[in-house]
RNA sequence: GGGCGCUUAGCUCAGAGGAAGAGCGCCUCUCUGACGCAGAGGAGGUCGGAGGUUCAAGUCCUCCAGCGCCCACCA
């Protein structure tokens, strides 16, 4: 709470309602409840108008949302609200995701509180418990996405799992099956120790960590001195079958082709060379380790080695390694480094800082290693891929992301599609007991390779990914051919995170382009990662997760948090800091936009639009206000078509705050507050106020659905609902120059005798009586709207200056054309003189600055024409300034 | 080792070649009949540093520094 001191409570308005602030909590949840009876959240398919269609990116069930999909689907909200009150067909489809290794990792988590895991369970067991915990969070994390407003077609909302969608999952695996990209085999892989099961090269998350080389000999098999490698992992040392040296150290160039002895197993391994090998690292010398590192593979592979193994897959060390079998990893690493010194062998030992792998969801520390694992090529995807970004068919947002993607795909490697898990989408091939492989929905009797009938299922699933790829359309219908993907397929935009780029994104062009044959949407806006206010990543494990919904029914409600996300959302930054202070900017927004509109009720009385204005009726201010109206529909436009949310929400704030409630609202009042008001100018004042505010609900409305709603529903409108309501156009109000020339003159001298009076020391409603000074066209604009002008700038005595007569002592200045004067008091003139020095000089600082500038020929001789002018013409606003408040401040002497 | 982003008022951020901006915070005033979650008026920046291009540079170019992100098999 802010610490303004509290005002006297009770006291009612006019109309009699409470003073009490917009309240959010006590109107979201109904204003959501009347939307989806509506069924305005409902697209089906109308081949009388435009498709708009956004597919979520679907949260993981892993538990409740955070602050980044808080923004996320709130850009997409804002997308679909805008382009439904366009006349677009909107279609937002929801969904979750089952993420098999990140569900895996937090469902093992709870069953090790019972001291259990995966396997004490059992596959089915294990099933069971999964749809249990998607039950629960599925439901945790739709009732957290509807809290906050979003227009999703909950008729549609689509689960990874759910029948249809694992077919098609199926049917892409089959089809890629099929063409051949897809193959199976023993491959070196990272592997989680923990999760026990493959990770793909883009879930590896590698942190720099304080380690040791040891430097070890091993020494020659003839009696000689042998070689000395560089090693942080001695504990592999027990799978060594080759030391490799560059072909060009000549230090080495004796010793290949020889053979050395390898330290505590004591086996006889030649010595390689190999173009691989840094000669500049450590010693030059590498031990070559097959089983247990992905350069020694290939190395290993390309040389014809053997491969040794002296890890299981839980990370330990095998029953072959003798007095280390069962050791941890990392406990074997120090006996064996002990052993080596004991041996003299390690010559020296000096710390390291080395990249280790860590498991994207565990944080265990990753193991090269080798086991059966399911590939797909991804080539012959790629091309295509990569082709339609360049050729624009793709447009990524902010542009920048264009390169990154491009990068990635051009030398992209094959996927890793399987993982030794339970949770997700069985891969659809039967093993036969000769070592053939079928693929296919059902089990096949025989195999049809060799006739056999012992068959086997593949035990692995498919890496959650391979699934979500298939997300634009498999949610859509396909494979079959239906109405649905007819019209909705390629899909608008995707809104999503820059982290899964390549993992999500990608791969989502790539099974559009081959399953469906063309792009799965056509723009992709990269939204900011949410920081915490210090920078800091939001992370549960840290604490720095910060709950939307927390800061929703504290009291902020959903439409604050939109509007602060929005508010700061561009394209220029790649990360979004917040802070709760943003929560309160906005939440102030709303009271402030709640209040103007209860002000313009109170003054509706029984106006109806239908009445309609006569342009006569207008005035200066009625027009003006209705230019900028009309200037702030071009620009909210645009910036929505630009994905510039942030200039969205700024222009919509400034506008409201600045123009519409700061001027326009305290100008209104000064007629609506005259007794022998002209009904006609009544109704142009009701008419204005009601169709500006009107129209800016609308362009509001997409940032802040609940509120604009519950405001617009007590205006005068047309139509059931604003969200179905048409998105205003730029023939609904008209930019008028003169207006909007006309008010800054009249902003101007308010401001100008308000700061004078501030700076008398005058409180702010005490009255003065300035007088005005200007040429004739000028002086009869002020004329017109002296009561304007004297009300706002509390002025009742407002005169205009004829000839020179002026008061003895006088505080003055120059805006707009217009000299401005208050009388000073004999008790102010110091107060007078302090003012008026400071003005003049810095009128006079600026003055010189622009005369210097108009002397300097090269200036002249090669600026703009326009540029030179406008120069001239400040020149003599600044001679003039300077002369008026020269001539104020020597009086006062 | 490459690549990208950021560095503007105490804080969070707009501005992308022609006179330094907003919100919050701070200081003065104001119990005005929409709103104190408010109104009025202020103070406060040599725009990270150094060069350069230009008549003119937060704004374009080069280099440097700090912070952050991404990619890469260096034992």
């Amino acid at each position: 709470m802010s610490k303004g001191r509290s005002r006297p409570s009770g006291r009612t308005t006019a109309v009699g309602e409470r003073k009490t602030p917009y309240n959010p909590l006590a109107v979201e949840p109904r204003r959501y409840q009347e939307w989806l009876e509506g069924g305005y959240f409902h697209a089906p398919v109308d081949p009388t108008r435009r498709p708009f269609c956004i597919m979520m990116p679907l949260p993981n069930i892993t538990g409740s949302l955070h602050m980044g999909h808080a923004l996320n689907h709130t850009i997409q909200d804002l997308l679909t609200r805008w382009r439904r009150m366009q006349g677009y067909n909107a279609m937002w489809l929801p969904g979750t995701d089952h993420a098999s290794i990140a569900t895996h990792v937090v469902m093992e988590r709870e069953l090790a509180k019972e001291g259990k895991t995966r396997f004490d369970l059992g596959r089915e067991k294990f099933l069971e418990f999964a749809w249990q915990w998607k039950a629960k969070y599925g439901d945790l994390i739709y009732s957290q996405i509807r809290r906050m407003g979003n227009s999703c077609d909950w008729d549609r909302v689509t689960f990874t799992m759910d029948p249809a969608y694992y077919d098609a999952v199926i049917e892409c695996f089959l089809r890629l099956y099929q063409k051949g990209y897809i193959y199976y085999g023993k491959r070196m892989i990272n592997w989680c120790p923990k999760d026990l099961t493959s990770v793909s090269d883009l879930e590896v998350n590698y942190q720099t960590v304080q380690s040791h080389l040891w430097y070890v000999r091993y020494p020659g098999a003839d009696g000689g001195g042998g070689v000395v490698i560089a090693t942080q992992r001695p504990e592999t040392i027990l799978a060594d079958v080759a030391v490799a040296v560059h072909p060009d150290d000549e230090r080495y160039a004796g010793l290949v082709g020889r053979q050395v002895i390898v330290p505590i197993v004591h086996r006889r391994v030649p010595v390689i060379a190999d173009r691989r090998v840094d000669p500049a690292f450590g010693t030059g010398a590498l031990k070559i380790t097959p089983g247990h590192d992905p350069l020694d593979h290939e190395i290993g592979a390309a040389h014809g080695l053997p491969v040794l193994v002296i890890l299981d897959e839980r990370g330990r060390m095998t029953a072959e390694t003798g007095a280390y079998a069962g050791m941890d990893r990392f406990e074997a690493r120090e006996a064996v480094a002990r052993d080596l010194e004991a041996a003299g062998l390690v010559e020296r030992k000096e710390p390291y800082a080395t990249n280790v792998g860590l498991c994207d969801r565990c944080r265990t520390v990753l193991e090269p290693y080798i086991t059966d694992q399911w590939f797909c090529r991804m080539e012959a995807l790629a091309r295509p891929a990569i082709d339609v970004v360049r050729q624009g068919r793709v447009r990524f947002h902010p542009e920048r992301w264009t390169k990154v993607y491009l990068d990635w795909m051009e030398h992209i490697h094959d996927w890793n599609i399987s993982r030794r898990l339970w949770f997700g989408h069985r891969i659809p091939v039967w093993h036969c007991a000769n070592g053939h492989q079928v693929a296919g929905r059902q089990a096949p009797v025989r195999c049809p390779h060799c006739g056999g009938s012992d068959l086997q299922q593949e035990e692995q699933i498919l890496d959650t990914w391979f699934s979500s790829a298939a997300w634009p359309f498999a949610t859509l219908g396909w494979p079959k051919d239906t109405p649905d993907l007819r019209y909705f397929y390629p899909t608008s935009v995707l809104v999503t995170g820059r982290d899964i780029i390549f993992l999500w994104v990608a791969r989502m062009i790539m099974f559009g382009l081959e399953f469906v044959g063309d792009v799965p949407f056509t723009d992709v806006y990269i939204n900011p990662t949410v920081l915490n206010i210090q920078g800091r990543r939001m992370s549960k494990s840290l604490g720095t997760g910060l709950d939307p919904l927390d800061y929703v029914e504290q009291g902020y409600g959903a439409d604050a948090l939109r509007f602060a996300l929005t508010l700061r959302c561009s394209q220029g930054q790649q990360d979004l800091r917040f802070g709760e202070k943003m929560l309160e900017d906005v939440r102030n927004f709303n009271n402030k936009l709640w209040n103007a509109a209860r002000f313009v009720r109170m003054h509706l009385g029984d106006f109806t639009p239908a009445a309609g204005v006569r342009p006569a009726a207008c005035s200066l201010f009625d027009r003006w206000i209705r230019s900028r109206y009309g200037r702030l529909i071009g620009e909210v436009t645009a910036s929505l078509e630009a994905f510039d949310f942030d200039k969205v929400a700024r222009a919509l704030y400034d506008f409201v705050w600045s123009e519409y409630c700061d001027w326009y609202v305290e100008l209104a009042k000064v007629d609506l507050y005259r007794p022998d008001l002209d009904p006609v100018r009544r109704l142009a004042i009701q008419h204005t106020l009601w169709q500006v505010l009107e129209g800016t609900l609308r362009l509001l409305h997409p940032i802040i659905p609940h509120i604009t709603e519950e405001i617009w529903q007590a205006l005068p409108h047309q139509g059931k609902s604003i969200m179905i309501a048409p998105w205003p156009g730029l023939g609904d109000a008209e930019v008028d120059e003169a207006a909007e020339e006309g008010m800054a003159t009249i902003t101007a001298v308010v401001r100008a005798i308000r700061s004078m009076r501030a700076d008398l020391g005058m409180a702010p409603q005490t009255p003065v009586a300035p007088v005005l000074r200007a040429g004739d066209r000028t002086r009869e604009l002020l004329e017109a709207h002296r009561d304007y002008v004297a009300t706002l700038a509390r002025a009742p005595g407002l005169a205009f200056a004829g000839g020179g007569v002026r008061p003895r002592w006088a505080v003055g200045t120059v805006v707009e054309g217009v000299e401005v004067s208050i009388e000073v008091a004999e008790a102010d003139r110091a107060r007078a003189r302090r003012r008026l020095t400071a003005e003049l000089a810095a009128a006079k600082a600026e003055l010189d600055r622009t005369i210097r500038r108009l002397q300097d020929a090269a200036f002249l001789s090669r600026a703009p024409a326009e540029v030179v002018e406008e120069d001239r013409r400040r020149e003599a606003v600044l001679r003039d300034r300077t002369h008026v408040l020269a001539g104020y401040l020597a009086a006062l002497d």
